[in-house]
DNA sequence: CATGAAAATATATCGAGTCAAGAATTAATC
DNA sequence: GATTAATTCTTGACTCGATATATTTTCATG
């Protein structure tokens, strides 16, 4: 597992799982306000500088992983097939997520993920970097489609649209997951919304709340 | 003016508008994180938690004008004709403020506005916090949503989908305004633009960016 | 081993935001 | 109209996150 690297790298990443796992604890005990970085530094017997060294803030200490998947939408788009709309590499991606209960889309119901879900909610700070990061990911895609040809302009507003619904539907994910239901019961109700969720930017939201 | 206010009420917006000219000049001058609360403070003759106590952060010196716009959208959408689609009121209510030039959606070129839209582009924590607001935006146009009757998770996707166009818009005003257009060469081409970015919602971006 | 580079630490400092207590203003009671 | 009670403003001291600098430790490499 750890052959290949250094003494120097797997220390490196021995603290960083320190630094993280004395994180995750202490949140879940007391909320991620009660807790001082210079806790988390004690716990995890480092120095507190040492911290600002491995995550860029106090927050990445929660968001680290979900740092990893900013660049999905715009990968998956990038990398669809001849003749497929960015629409539909976009829903594809969605549902073929949901299948496989990723963790990224709000598709996991382990305990241990769902508190972390529950810290992030419950605390302004977390909610706020979370949405940077959903911001990146938009920056991503547009990027794409400009690199495609398509104009800047209607490049980021069709990226508003399909990050802005797959945002919705994860977080409908959340929501239920937060509320006890399991990620199976939540599954199959997830394929049909994101089929009428994006089915509004395929067919049209026109005929959508009309007012009677 | 100040008929029917107390002494209090008055000094009151006194100080609040000391505040804001003094933050506002500062910032102009040597940008947002160059200049400290304490500074401002004395600036405008106050002790540095007299400004906490009249913002609820540093940021929102500059963006306070910024919030009471929030409630735009879901107002415009609330009070719709009978008959007509939340699209179409969004549309409508955006195309209608590009017509008046409001400051609200970017269409302003005077210098000062234009000064606070640069200061809010080059610096992360004010983009953040101008972030934070657009959800509070769409937080109240889905529950408007929600009380007409459609479902919670379909209203957010909606939703989501209505603000993020808006924003995309409004953000391709803000470029070509600080790219040193004027508001007036920016309007012609933000409704035209608006049609196409409003047209892929109204007419489904099935077709949009289809890989070649 | 010795040496040079990378990383960890100690220390000092800054700046944003909070807390408990004191000062000022308004309202109420006699 | 003076005195007191209640509310609101203001303040100085403090906590905590984050940065800068210099120093020491730790590891890879010849």
């Amino acid at each position: 597992m750890t052959e290949g690297m250094s003494l120097r790298e797997r220390k490196k990443l021995q603290t960083r799982h320190r630094l993280l796992a004395a994180a995750t604890e202490l949140f879940a005990e007391r909320g991620f306000d009660k807790v001082s970085v210079a806790e988390i530094a004690e716990a995890a017997e480092v120095s507190k500088m040492t911290v600002f060294n491995y995550f860029a803030g106090k927050e990445d200490l929660v968001l680290a992983p979900m740092e990893e998947h900013v660049g999905d939408v715009a990968r998956t788009v990038r990398d669809r097939a001849p003749g497929e709309s960015a629409l539909a590499a976009v829903r594809g991606q969605y549902v073929a997520a949901v299948e496989r209960r990723e963790p990224s889309i709000g598709m996991s119901d382990l305990p241990v993920v769902l508190g972390v879900r529950r810290l992030i909610q419950e605390t302004p700070a977390l909610l706020t970097r979370a949405h940077a990061f959903s911001m990146r990911s938009f920056d991503l895609l547009a990027e794409v489609l400009v690199e495609e040809g398509e104009e800047p302009a209607i490049a980021r507003v069709a990226g508003a649209q399909l990050i802005g619904t797959r945002n919705a539907l994860i977080h409908a994910n959340h929501l239920r997951l937060l509320a006890g239901e399991s990620a199976d019961a939540i599954a199959a109700d997830a394929v049909a919304l994101a089929e009428r969720g994006f089915g509004l930017l395929a067919g049209g939201m026109g005929d959508f709340a009309v007012r009677r």
